[in-house]
DNA sequence: ATTAAGAATTAGTTGAAGCTAAATTGTCTC
DNA sequence: GAGACAATTTAGCTTCAACTAATTCTTAAT
């Protein structure tokens, strides 16, 4: 009821919860309290609390014992976040000197406290940019973001040639060794084997010589199909 | 008793409490709580319940009905924010097309948020400045700020060389109007004539011509004997 | 159909930091 | 020295967002 037109300022908290929500929900369905709950490490109470709250406000759907989803409104939220944190990353690597794998805290913080005009005006420094470091696309200010749908190198058809397109973690010592192996978004990539059972698998890079990498990195390398 | 190591993090309310502390008790004396409530717009009993808390850790030295000290730790914390207060000033403005008039609310919101590091890039990228786009210097990162004795032009002696050094306000009206007539950090200036009764000052900019301007605006511009 | 396990929710508490209204203290004047 | 007035503080309440403990709901297995 409230906030059809007004566009009021959320909190930190609010702001959080929307990304994780639009995360978790990313692939059609809900997200659950626990799910929730993990992702931002608090108890699961005080997403029940929360979840009161946002629903009350409009920003998401929910179905008690089942889940949540946004609605419009708390998915526009939820890109702009999205939009904020990875134009931050980009710029802090490009312009100050970060490294891939240490800018996501400073980007998560900054994410709430800068301005829309801000932001906007590093993505003009950077030439409006369609990707962040990490290869995932950045929402347009009027909140559309490119959808592709990019095969993890663990499911990726053996000996066809693919571009890693997206690393799909901010966890700074994995994506530190993935960069030190020259896997980062835009090398070429053919998988030349996989063992069974979650085993290795083993690629040439383009350029770049063979790899084997276990089965839990290769889930987070996201490819097209070249 | 708490704290006397550990850097515990600081509230973003806390952080404002003590920069306007900071301001309020920069010429010696004390902060009073009805002088910190009006500069921070909240009633002055919130002040009273925030005092409490920021002398319990110590930040500050509270005389009952007579006002707050910072000590040193509080100094050295005040002189952390406006370290960062200052330095994404001269970054937006340099770096992003920010106006002058136009910076500070931005750096008020962000520099709650910033690490240490990223002001750190910052200010190397500018080659560590000593100054921010206002004339106002610019703590270093161990603590330190320059402290210059400078006279507003309103009492400036008549007919004598100076130089204008620092304009003492955030106001974006006057800084856009003062900026506008050249009135800028670096300019040199003599007063030419000073009317009684608070009235206006004449003075003559280099380079520049005549300017005629009021008493408010004539003690924001601080300046130093050329 | 019942029950046990696990997930979700409610109830009640806590701590920050704001508020208003009431009480207290300090100071200035007569 | 006694008021009077302003400034300050105390008392008590509100909201946000966390917590623990207790309860309720769903689901899946016997």
């Amino acid at each position: 009821m409230s906030a059809l037109l007004a566009d009021v300022p959320l909190s930190r908290s609010v702001e959080d919860y929307l990304k994780v929500i639009y995360h978790l929900s990313s692939q059609g369905g809900f997200a659950t309290t626990s799910d929730i709950a993990a992702m931002l490490l608090v108890a699961p109470p005080s997403v029940s609390g929360m979840v009161r709250r946002l629903s009350d406000s409009g920003l998401i759907e929910h179905v008690p014992y089942r889940g949540v989803q946004l609605t419009n409104q708390g998915r526009r939220a939820a890109l702009r976040m999205i939009r904020r944190h990875r134009v931050l990353e980009l710029y802090l690597t490009e312009r100050l000197q970060y490294d891939w794998d240490g800018v996501h805290d400073e980007a998560e913080r900054l994410e709430h406290a800068v301005s829309d005009e801000l932001i906007d005006r590093m993505a003009m420094a950077l030439g409006n940019p369609q990707y962040d470091p990490h290869g995932a696309p950045i929402p347009t200010a009027a909140g559309e973001i490119e959808e592709t749908v990019l095969v993890p190198l663990a499911e990726v058809e053996v000996g066809a040639p693919y571009e890693l397109r997206q690393v799909d973690t901010e966890d700074p010592a994995r994506l530190r060794y993935l960069a030190e192996h020259g896997l980062v978004p835009g090398k070429g990539v053919t998988v030349t084997e996989r063992q069974p059972f979650n085993g290795p698998v083993t690629l040439t890079l383009v350029p770049g010589g063979e790899r084997v990498i276990g089965q839990e990195l290769a889930q987070l390398l996201l490819c097209k199909r070249a």
